[in-house]
RNA sequence: GCUAGCGUAGCUCAACGGUAGAGCACUGGUUUUGUAAACCAGUGGUUGUGGGUUCAAAUCCCACCGCUAGCUCCA
């Protein structure tokens, strides 16, 4: 007979054919009306779906209380929005709707483009569906049978999913609303009525399938909930994220700033948030002197030669700063030999390449018009043949070369010998040279070489935004040279710095991802038997440490697999940090060695590390995660002196002056306001410390202390305020601890 | 780079084809203040830049620059 276990551990024997719902009234009426969904052996179905005819069929029933339920009733809200869509934007082709950890999005592709004026229409159109309360049906279909379905329907872009991702299931499911249907494996929630609250949200474009060589969507975000009560709260989260906005608060508290003229993505730090800055990395500085790290300096550019032999140029030029040649004619040849050596592309890659040499304004003339790729490398040579003339560069290896393979090569010889450089995209060649420059003994290692290194890459313009992603910026960068038998216990103490430092400023609650080889890809450097012993290290460390961690085939960088650091803030948002990477690519390119106790040479593995990824986007997450309002060590203004009075201000500056001879960064508001406007001014401000003084004070010779946050804390002698201060400092204490 | 939206005083915003305005900030004055906003006055703009349409453009059109939300990318 077959029978269900229910999550209280009962277990009952149930009729063939009985459905989750039936299975539902059967337990409560109640639970039948709450229900959403079932976990039916861990996966989630419909209510309606038929319970399977096995023993011990492990059943859960899903009410608005669980967040799988949740998950189903946005995707079911997608329904409805497209639905919604369709009807006042008739002949809109659907592509997908998925739900998403906030909410859902719907790729459409209308004949008349959806507006955001259009949201209300939209928005009152799919009420009326809910109202309805009309149920979800699922039906399924043969897949040929599925394929003239969706034709009929008018829905090609279903009809180009199915032919290249579904053909190969034998049958297809739909669910179906009214005049309603839609290609959807489901599930659903029971009926329309069940969506308590939703919103759209935005607009934005979107690839079909995400391809970006494919047409662009329209994509509609929006969100849903069981309850009006959980969308406001949902809205009102968003209100606090947005009042922490880094960009917002880094404006208002005069932190740092980003002057079109100076250059989009790159950071002006005002001199407040330079002391901020400052002030992290001496605590950072000292750490890492503390644990065997030595700290280097490396200048900003570095010459093509190194970033040749690194890799790093010209592989990933169209994110970087273009070269620096002191040739006028080597600019042009170099963009011409990178093409050359590109050899012919296929239509994609060769629009990204038309895209490339565009952006950096270099015209082949007959290019555009070549129809075959071989022409246009004929294009590309007669150019560079053309330059190479007017410069008067006489290069016969070019002259003579066949094909474009043998050309670029030529070329290549000539831009070699010529002096160029590139803002540094990474600080690792730089170190390794500072390894190389010393003979290095079994007994050195490991070296770890420490820098705030400034690096530059050129991203595409949507991509800038704030202090989050830029165009030039300081990693506190670190590469450790060790023996593979130090591998583990430098990644175990790099992992307990980390944590060390993030406790420190409260960010305590973190994960780490873990990205390892996907298999049986020949993509990877390195010896299997190092790939094996590294990634068994990675997952052997993490356990040990008992941390939360997720670990991920095929996100490994080509040299080697790495750990990313993923830290939850106050308001639970997640911030990706940091990585350590291991690499046994570049000590092979550059050939490093040391000498092992055997007194012969052996290569170091490599290990890089920015576990706080780079000082201008962690001073933005911290911004948001303090919402301005830094802990005293790290406050720009830590204390204000205020008089009530003018008549006490005299004495305010003599209290500034102690303050300030204490180590205090300390002010004072002299201005006419009253006080209580100056509190306030301090207040907004984020000053942690307010220091009220008035004729009382004067003559007591104290102070009446004010908290940012708890407000009057009564008055006290200087020498006892500045102590009280100078212990909160030392501690590090963090707002609230 | 792509899609959509947006650029008005230092900041937040109004004016949406017909004389560019408010609050805050700033400056000067009055007030001499006791724990989150005293009062009065004043300064401040070639409406992102350049072109076009019009008798007339912040407003409509085009190009560029920048910003925002996504997409794509991210050694």
């Amino acid at each position: 007979m077959p029978s269900v276990c229910l999550p209280d551990g009962s277990s009952r024997v149930i009729s063939p054919g009985l459905t989750a719902r039936e299975l539902a009234e059967s337990i409560g009426r109640k639970l039948a009306q709450a229900a959403i969904a079932a976990v039916v052996d861990g996966e989630v179905r419909d209510l309606s779906a038929p319970l399977p005819e096995t023993e011990n069929t492990k059943v859960k029933l899903l009410t608005d209380r669980d967040p799988e339920a949740l998950e189903v009733l946005r995707h079911s809200c997608a329904h409805i929005m497209a639905r919604a869509v369709v009807r006042l934007f008739p002949g809109s082709q659907l592509a997908f709707g998925p739900a998403l950890e906030n909410g859902f999005y719907y790729d459409i592709e209308s004949p008349t483009p959806i507006r955001e004026e259009d949201f209300p229409r939209i928005e009152e159109e799919m009420r009326r569906l809910i109202s309805l309360e009309e149920p979800f049906e699922r039906f399924e279909r043969p897949v040929e049978q599925a394929r003239e379905l969706v034709r009929d329907m008018g829905q090609k872009l279903k009809v180009e999913h199915i032919d290249e991702d579904l053909a190969r299931f034998p049958s297809l499911s739909f669910y179906r609303q009214g005049e309603f249907v839609d290609l959807c494996r489901g599930p659903h929630i029971p009926h329309a009525g069940k969506v308590g609250a939703f919103k759209l949200m935005s607009l934005a474009g979107a690839y079909w399938k995400g391809d970006a060589g494919r047409q662009q969507l329209q994509r509609l975000y929006a969100t849903a909930f069981f309850s009006q009560k959980d969308l406001d709260a949902y809205l009102k989260q968003l209100e606090e994220a947005k009042k922490r906005d880094h960009r917002v608060l880094g404006k208002q508290l005069h932190l740092f700033t980003i002057s079109p003229l100076a250059g989009p993505g790159l950071i002006l730090w005002m001199p407040k948030g330079a002391l901020i800055r400052g002030l992290l990395e001496q605590f950072l500085r000292d750490e890492l002197v503390r644990r065997g790290y030595d700290p280097v300096y490396t200048p900003h550019v570095g010459r093509l030669e190194m970033y040749r032999t690194s890799g790093h140029f010209p592989y990933y030029r169209d994110a970087q700063f273009p070269p620096l040649y002191h040739h006028p004619a080597a600019s042009a040849l170099d963009l011409l030999q990178y093409r050359l050596a590109s050899g012919p592309l296929d239509e994609a890659r060769e629009r990204e390449m038309g895209l490339f040499l565009s952006q950096a304004s270099l015209v082949i003339p007959g290019y555009t018009e070549a129809k075959t790729p071989a022409a246009k490398l004929e294009a590309t040579a007669r150019q560079a043949a053309e330059i190479l003339r007017l410069h008067s560069i006489n290069l016969p290896d070019f002259d003579r070369a066949v094909g474009s393979e043998a050309q670029a090569k030529a070329l290549l010889v000539w831009l070699e010998r010529q002096e160029g450089y590139l803002l540094k995209p990474m600080n690792c060649p730089h170190h390794i040279q500072i390894f190389k420059a010393v003979q290095r003994s079994y007994r050195d290692l490991p070296v770890r070489l420490a820098e705030f290194g400034t690096v530059y890459r050129y991203e595409q313009t949507g991509e800038l935004s704030g202090m989050t992603r830029v165009r030039g910026f300081t990693q506190d960068d670190a590469h450790l040279f060790v023996t593979p038998e130090q591998v583990e216990e430098e990644l175990r103490a790099n992992i307990e710095l980390v944590r060390f430092v993030l406790k420190t400023l409260g960010l305590g609650d973190y994960r780490v991802r873990i990205g390892l080889r996907a298999k049986g890809s020949d993509k990877y450097v390195g010896s299997d038997d190092d790939w094996n012993a590294a990634e068994a290290a990675l997952l052997r460390i993490v356990k040990s440490l008992d941390m939360p961690h997720t670990a991920e085939e095929g996100e490994a960088a080509f040299y080697g697999p790495k750990i990313d650091f993923v830290v939850r803030d106050c308001i639970g948002r997640e911030w990706q940090l940091g990585t350590v990477q291991l690499d046994y690519n570049l000590p092979r390119r550059f050939d490093l060695e040391y000498i092992g106790a055997d007194n012969k040479a052996h290569r170091p593995v490599m290990i890089h590390r920015a576990p706080f990824g780079s000082m201008e986007r962690f001073m933005g997450i911290l911004i948001e995660h303090f919402a301005g309002a830094f802990p005293t060590w790290l406050a720009p203004e830590q204390v204000r002196v205020l008089p009530v009075s003018e008549k006490a201000a005299e004495y305010a500056r003599g209290v500034e002056a102690r303050l300030r001879a204490a180590g205090l960064r300390a002010t004072s508001d002299l201005g006419s306001d009253k006080i209580g406007a100056r509190i306030r001014a301090a207040t907004l401000d984020k000053v942690p410390y307010m220091a009220v003084v008035g004729e009382k004070e004067a003559q007591s010779g104290g102070v009446a202390a004010r908290d940012r946050v708890a407000g009057d804390l009564g008055t006290m002698g200087v020498d006892e305020f500045i102590a009280r201060l100078d212990a909160e400092i030392r501690a590090r204490r963090l707002p609230g601890g």
